[in-house]
DNA sequence: GTCTATATGAGGATAGAC
DNA sequence: GTCTATCCTCATATAGAC
């Protein structure tokens, strides 16, 4: 009980710790009082603190997972409404948002021990991104002839950014913004139909 | 002659190094090193590793400010393009757009050096733009009743997120996809007169 | 203006008791 | 599974000689 207590209890302290520190500025003290246990009895669980944040980047695709396929499982072209549901979500939990833009900044440098799950993430999330596109090209549902590899850059940069600018300035509207981005989008590229195009 | 031959290569080994291991992650000592003399001889020019990295920035700012002063001078709906000419201007020095990604991210921390600095340094790029929009919009140049303020923003967010894809994925196309989103706003906001509008 | 030497502290990780 | 005690390394910053 004790045990798979204390090591949810780590992994929700790292969470917040990396998120407002970074990596390299928590300490696996801090993280360790945190969680309610000392230094040595963190490392009892984790064997070293990378492996901590590996186990803190897993935790999170796991829970993500869960939300994130209900909620992006939308075909073609929804995808910009279920990305702008993302954008919502993300504005009510700051804390998360924080730890992915803190970890993608210090992951940047190539010997950083998130680099490579940054690299693969956004991989990732491109080819989704563009995979739905090119769905909605296939089915009529956006004008063909577009750049959407590009244009998948460019939603997956717009959601980025605007994270930092928030993160910055509260008073930042995301979801207004994302709007703005998914408005031109629609009103440019998207055929509209009287007959539908969705399911 | 040494003495000021020495400051500036302090500066800039400490952008090549903050560039790439972030500030926390840079000592003084590699600093120093690059910068061909001891750490001790580094702590002459600057009296903490705080007061190298806000004359880092203010040395960047210097030489940023001589660059963008004339090429962001367009009035109006200029801006896309001049911003255009920016992130070509970008892609050919990945090491200064690792540095501001970088400290973007470590920034965040409110308790972080740069933390004020990237504040400041958001608030005035928005209205820089915001600035540039409305004019437009004053002249005729684009159609009225958008929302300028989250334009601005989402069109600094692009600029953002395409960096940090760039540097996590050099093979991307920072220009080509900043077109994707520049056309959407010509195509949809702005008015293409005959008789022209910018000088 | 630059150096060597050093003070001082923090952080990650290990050893071994309970 | 958790603790105390400790080791080792590294980093910032200072003192004082040249």
């Amino acid at each position: 009980m004790r045990g798979e207590g204390s090591r949810a209890a780590i992994i929700e302290a790292a969470e917040a710790l990396f998120a407002s520190q970074g990596f390299r500025g928590a300490s696996l003290a801090s993280v360790a009082e945190q969680a309610g246990l000392s230094q040595p009895g963190l490392l009892h669980h984790f064997p070293s603190k990378v492996a901590l944040l590996l186990a803190v980047l897993e935790n999170r695709d796991l829970e993500d997972g869960k939300v994130s396929s209900a909620r992006l499982s939308r075909r073609g072209i929804g995808i910009l409404g279920a990305l702008e549901n993302l954008v919502e979500y993300n504005q009510g939990r700051p804390e998360i948002v924080r730890l992915f833009s803190v970890l993608l900044g210090e992951g940047l440098a190539d010997t950083h021990p998130a680099h490579d799950y940054m690299v693969s993430r956004y991989e990732r999330i491109r080819a989704r991104i563009l995979r739905n596109l090119s769905q909605a090209e296939e089915c009529g549902e956006i004008l063909p002839g577009s750049d959407l590899k590009a244009l998948s850059a460019v939603v997956v940069a717009v959601m980025d950014g605007l994270q930092f600018q928030w993160l910055l300035d509260p008073e930042l509207d995301m979801v207004r913004c994302y709007q703005v981005l998914s408005d031109l989008i629609s009103s440019r590229l998207v055929v509209h139909n009287s007959d539908g195009g969705s399911d």
